[in-house]
DNA sequence: TGTGTGTGTCCGGTATTTCAGACAGTATGT
DNA sequence: ACATACTGTCTGAAATACCGGACACACACA
């Protein structure tokens, strides 16, 4: 949907992306990963093709090598593909490195059963935010995000806490201009920003509400590296009425189990 | 420790593999990524360029390239690698790509929880055995093994029901002579496994014990694509010592519940 | 101090792979 | 019936990604 700004963006000055540009086999995989991640579903080879702007001989051979590897496999019975059993397996095995990510787990799960509320764990990939796990609440109506999509840091209360290392000058440079622009057109402040980073960075914690959508209230919690840094983080997600009391009592929770889940004091 | 046998072993007879075999990015990367899953914990460069058989610079420039797209990442202080952040979020869009997923995990959460046993969701990876999710029992000791973990099919409850829709021959082509021999030495009889098989398909279940270890008992229940297929099981793990009404009634549960589950009846 | 082993980077040549385009086959719409 | 659009496979040829090997540096051991 997003897609064909390229031309529309690239036409002033910056001659973008000409058609015959060569490129290497492992960059056009790393590219039809991230793009079917973005997709989000199950897509036919000439479809990708466009996607990563390849061309189509290349991204057959491609895709059938990644076929044969597993790390795609066919979806339905008219040349659809997606992500495949060895990407389970990958994916299982970084999350299981670690003994400290069974322990998250079992907080989320946990949490999720105790609050009925939306827990999630939170980091960045390049300078996004994203969703890396979710426990949903377990009624018919839950508020719920999928895993991996990507968000503008300014838009979450976890990026706060997640840019709390960086100096004012390091955070300029690191947010796309654009990324301050809301989805209803409003605009963060720059400043305002640097100033809640600041206060999440002295309080331990952030809480957002109305900024990524209208009906959320966003309260999250760090978890801390051996080395103190914050890499992710516990994240509650509210309806926007939840009363106050309820919302300290919760964000109390977090915060407890966030510093027991933190390999350094919070 | 067996890289150089290369020059030796290569000058009698056979070059069975020359030092010079120019391969494609992609290929190494494919192999980088298994030996990783194999290794089953972070690696050095060098040693994966050896486990992989590549050029170390070649390792070098790809591992550089897999560490910017975040598919792989720096563990630790001294340049060991181990799959990163894009895996699992690569990983988890597979497994929820169809809502089927969802169930599938609930079921396992919930038999875990009420039985107390292990429960383990297996397929096929190539020719052999994988356990693709696995839920352990909460006891101090438990039973319990890696998703990712490749073993021949012979030796497990699963594979006589994965291998269901082949003929006697189909299975004597795909199954490596040498998967027959068990770790303690004895050899599985081609002809009583096919056997087993018939009768997996026959009454819809399979059990086993003593074959990959002497402590557990094995069953397996077929998990049905809407095409009939047999592409994984459902299947509990419990110690040989399980008294056999219990084993009856939980064998009842899994079949129950992996009807269930199945998009096709059994 | 010297010897051995391993790391991370760089370079130039060539064996290979990517690419463009053509092809036959199939589905869709007019 | 034709036209259009897409799929999946092949081909030759040019561009280049991979390789071997060299380098400087760091660490361990004797």
């Amino acid at each position: 949907m997003t897609n064909e700004a390229i031309e529309v963006l690239g036409a002033d000055s910056i001659p973008v992306q000409r058609g015959g540009e060569r490129k290497r086999g492992i960059d056009r995989v790393i590219m039809l990963l991230e793009a079917l991640l973005k997709h989000r579903a199950p897509a036919r080879v000439g479809d990708i093709a466009k996607m990563i702007n390849a061309p189509r001989s290349t991204t057959y051979e491609i895709v059938n090598s990644l076929l044969d590897a597993e790390m795609l496999e066919n979806v339905g019975s008219d040349g659809h593909v997606y992500f495949g059993r060895a990407m389970h397996l990958f994916g299982w095995a970084y999350s299981h490195h670690n003994a400290h990510y069974r322990r998250i787990i079992e907080t989320m799960d946990a949490m999720a059963a105790e609050t009925g509320e939306t827990v999630q764990l939170c980091g960045l990939r390049g300078n996004k935010y994203v969703v890396l796990d979710c426990r949903g609440s377990p009624g018919p109506f839950r508020i719920s995000s999928d895993v991996g999509v990507e968000v503008p840091i300014p838009w979450t209360a976890s990026g706060r806490l997640l840019l709390s290392h960086m100096s004012d000058d390091e955070v300029r440079a690191f947010i796309p201009k654009e990324d301050f622009r809301l989805r209803d057109g409003r605009v963060i402040a720059q400043d305002a920003f640097l100033a809640d980073i600041a206060n999440a960075r002295e309080q331990g914690f952030s809480e957002t509400s109305g900024l990524a959508d209208s009906f959320t209230w966003c309260m999250a919690a760090p978890l801390r590296e051996r080395s103190g840094a914050i890499t992710r983080t516990l994240c509650l997600v509210l309806p926007v009425d939840t009363p106050q009391p309820r919302r300290s009592e919760l964000l109390a929770a977090l915060r407890e189990r966030a510093r027991n889940l933190s390999l350094a004091g919070n």
